[in-house]
DNA sequence: TATGCTAATGCAACATTGTTGCAAAATAAT
DNA sequence: ATTATTTTGCAACAATGTTGCATTAGCATA
């Protein structure tokens, strides 16, 4: 179950402020992930950057959203599944990232097998990034 | 079996420069990952920061050295082992990114499976990303 | 719904990171 | 040794990200 803008700003104890809300929707209307420019242009010049920049910090702090490493080390962002906002960790999130149209989607459904790391090494967390062609750009 | 540095510059066709052999030195002693900022700061005054940018952009393309996307975005660089030099993809490429510390580590006995994507999704490269804590931070 | 407290925003200034064009210097080829 | 090519350093710029502080907006309380 998906919860409503208000909602969600609300369960995590924020305030309920239009940057909030409007960043907030773009999320939830984007397929895929977003990177702080792609947010800059689709607000157009009604917030200041660094609202953006704070608003996109404290969001990754309530596990709203997260960040996704990259082939391309772009920072980009993408909406946390419901289980997020519970305290979880993002362990083996996968990520396809498009080398033609640069669209970065969450593979939810993909998952990401365990490794046996050498001795003395501890994972608190895995990241898979894949590159290639996406279903669009076939 | 490893090359030298002037070797490894002349097979891939660069002039050998005072920056691109201090450069490759430093990876070549380095164990971990390097950034562009540890070589900044561990060659002194000695080169011009756009030089080194450049020198890491070249050495990228000829498969000298690759990048490494972390969990925290920053960018990263290793050397290459020995097949990467002759044109073969960075394919289950798996790093270690320790928390404390930072060392990135390329961990290169340790295969990352192969992934059944979506329909539609077309893989060309695979990154494993793995953070936590590292032998010498436990 | 008015009031006061707290939190978020906008602005300015700054730091860091990365890029480009071009003249000077170093390297390679002859 | 001389010439041609490549690389470098400098300057200037663009993009990205951070911090402090006054102003503004949101929220709780009466």
């Amino acid at each position: 179950m998906r919860y409503g803008i208000n909602e969600t700003l609300k369960k995590n104890q924020l305030s309920v402020t239009d940057s909030r809300k409007k960043i907030l929707e773009l999320f939830m209307r984007s397929n895929g992930a977003l990177a702080h420019a792609d947010i800059e242009h689709q607000s157009g010049t009604e917030f200041d950057r660094v609202t953006i920049y704070r608003t996109l910090q404290t969001f990754v702090e309530k596990g709203i959203i997260h960040t996704i490493p990259t082939a391309d080390n772009s920072v980009r962002y993408a909406l946390c599944k419901d289980e997020c906002s519970e305290g979880h960790h993002h362990d083996n999130h996968v990520h396809f990232m498009c080398d033609d149209c640069g669209t970065t989607y969450c593979l939810d459904h993909v998952i990401a097998p365990q490794l046996s790391l050498p001795d003395g090494f501890n994972a608190t967390r895995t990241d898979v990034v894949v590159s290639g062609k996406c279903k669009n750009c076939e």
